[in-house]
RNA sequence: GGUCCGUUCGUCUAGGGGUUAGGACACCAGAUUUUCAUUCUGGUAACACGGGUUCGAUUCCCGUACGGACUACCA
């Protein structure tokens, strides 16, 4: 029972759809759902469609519906056919589908199937006060100012001189039954259902019109949308049933939602803004507020390994492996073996994920990211010493920005020396190495690590002094403090003659203990 | 409130009538490392609860609890 069948769906021709509006940023769960709805396309040598739900005018944000096209663009999921590529059923944009779906709406009327509703905002408040809750429906219809409850030369007249709606006729008294992919067998009784709105009074339509006549008119064979879908399923169904389209009507597999990593609830823009992580692929700025978020992209993410962290949340592959490549996701992607339950959004995991990817990423693209970080700052640097820098710092980082974070060491001699590092490590025989050591390093300008090593040891050696008491103080004069790559690779990197700067400025800089001996 | 959906380590999850309940992230410890990081090894840690069904339930059924979604002329 809980794995059903795609049946011939394997085999049919798969068209799916991503269907986002453009009332502001993708927001990520919806770069996972297009990602599904991508991959089976894929999988199945089916087509990938664009369709922008943009009926509700009040909420249409400019900009929008180009930044949604840019972030699919950057997640490295492509469009087959819609907004954009364009296709054989354009318009991909609701708005410009109005007359459709008044044909339709009509023909729904006609057959019975729904009918014209005059009432105004205040009538519909007093319903819902007259009865606790009242919905529109078979027990109330016939209480409102409608086309089944008025007679018909009022209707004709208010349909000239009144705004309306056209609402969907639910029946009174049967089963509804939706064969989810993903849920299985969901079944609600139709006295639950309420009159849903089809088309506004402006005109156009309403997501639960427009979504079916489209679906149907696009030959979508899966619908695969998020969770939040679920209850309005049953009247998808209906209207597919009465336009008579049932027999072609396409599969449903409803997602589980992507939740706040705290807590319980759908993952929102607060939650990330709180904890301080991204939630949008790209920056994005709200041209109403004019705030800005930082997107995964600009925080340093890689679109492969976002899309990778993704696809793992909600779906696995029933094997232990974790890292997949656009293609082996292609492979391996399968609706049964989504999850039902939502999944939190752990952005710790992404960071793993991220720090895998970057890795595995070539010398000369992570060498890339530097020279550009350090092009940015002001900075010159070699092809060949920013390789040597990379490599240096390469099982460091988890973003591409890391390279610069942690190599501008290399670039700019420290300003400031950790405290507590130089109480415990600023020895007096320390520093006496140290003055030697300077001297040595000074006049050989392109040293090696080992030739840096040679040297420090033959200097301990000659003052009967340990290397491992001289390290940690060498490391604060080059750093300023503890932690880095390879001490003597950042001497062979940094070279003789800066490195005996740094020197001289930390003996300059540090008091001589006369404590600890 | 009503309808619908859900519930295995902290998190993502595998599994499925009899298992030492597996993996990954995170965390902790040890080893390696001149530091930190990496790497390696090991460890802590889960079947929400109550009834059935059954020789046996974490797994099947029913309840309960908890959580979520929806409940607009928004999508």
């Amino acid at each position: 029972m809980k794995f059903v069948p795609l049946g011939s769906a394997l085999c049919m021709n798969v068209r799916v759809r991503f269907a986002p509006s453009p009332t502001g940023a993708l927001h990520i769960g919806g770069v996972r759902t297009a990602l599904y709805n991508f991959l089976l396309a894929r999988q199945t040598g089916g087509t990938m469609i664009l369709r922008i739900e943009d009926t509700d005018q009040n909420r249409y944000v400019p900009g929008a519906e180009e930044y949604i096209l840019q972030s699919l663009a950057w997640a490295g999921i492509k469009i087959d056919e819609g907004v954009g590529p364009g296709g054989p059923h354009a318009p991909y944009r609701q708005s410009e589908r109005k007359a459709i779906y008044q044909k339709h709406a009509r023909e729904l009327v006609d057959l019975g199937h729904a009918y014209y509703a005059f009432d105004t905002e205040a009538d519909l408040e007093a319903m819902r006060q007259r009865t606790p809750n009242a919905q529109y429906d078979s027990t109330t219809r016939l209480q409102m100012k409608n086309s089944l409850s008025l007679p018909k030369e009022e209707v004709q007249k208010l349909l000239t001189s009144e705004p309306y709606v056209i609402r969907l006729k639910i029946p009174s008294n049967e089963e509804i039954h939706l064969n989810d992919l993903i849920r299985g067998e969901v079944k609600v009784h139709s006295s639950q259902l309420d009159d849903k709105v089809l088309m506004k009074s402006d005109g156009m339509p309403t997501y639960h019109l427009a979504n079916v006549v489209d679906d149907f008119l696009m030959q979508i064979s899966h619908v695969i949308r998020g969770e939040e879908w679920l209850p309005s399923a049953p009247h998808h169904v209906l209207l597919y049933r009465f336009f008579g389209w049932s027999n072609v009507m396409p599969r449903f597999a409803h997602l589980p939602l992507l939740l706040k990593p705290d807590g319980n609830g759908k993952l929102s823009k607060r939650d990330a803004d709180r904890m301080g992580f991204p939630i949008f692929p790209l920056t994005w700025t709200d041209p109403r507020t004019g705030e800005t978020s930082k997107g995964f992209r600009e925080s340093g993410y890689l679109p492969e390994a976002m899309i990778n962290f993704l696809a793992l949340l909600g779906w696995n592959p029933g094997t232990t492996q974790e890292i997949f490549s656009l293609n082996e996701l292609i492979q391996s992607f399968s609706l049964e073996r989504v999850g039902k339950a939502g999944a939190k959004f752990d952005i710790q995991k992404a960071q793993w994920f991220n720090q895998q990817y970057l890795r595995a990423l070539s010398p000369e693209i992570l060498s890339g990211y530097l020279l550009d970080s350090l092009k940015k700052e002001g900075f010159a640097c070699t092809p060949d010493r920013a390789l040597k820098i990379v490599a240096a710092l390469k099982d460091r980082v988890t973003y591409p920005q890391d390279f610069w974070e942690q190599g501008r060491l290399f670039f700019a001699a420290p300003d400031a020396f950790d405290s507590s590092a130089v109480g415990k490590k600023w020895t007096s025989d320390a520093v006496k190495v140290l003055h030697e050591y300077e001297q040595k390093v000074k006049s050989a300008p392109a040293l090696s690590a080992n030739d840096a090593k040679l040297m420090l040891e033959e200097i301990c050696a000659a003052m009967g002094i340990k290397p491992g008491q001289v390290l940690a103080a060498l490391r604060i004069s080059l750093t300023g403090g503890m932690s880095g790559p390879d001490l003597m690779q950042t001497i062979e990197i940094l070279g003789g003659m800066e490195t005996a700067l740094r020197i001289q400025t930390a003996l300059k800089q540090l008091a001589v203990p006369t404590s600890n001996v």
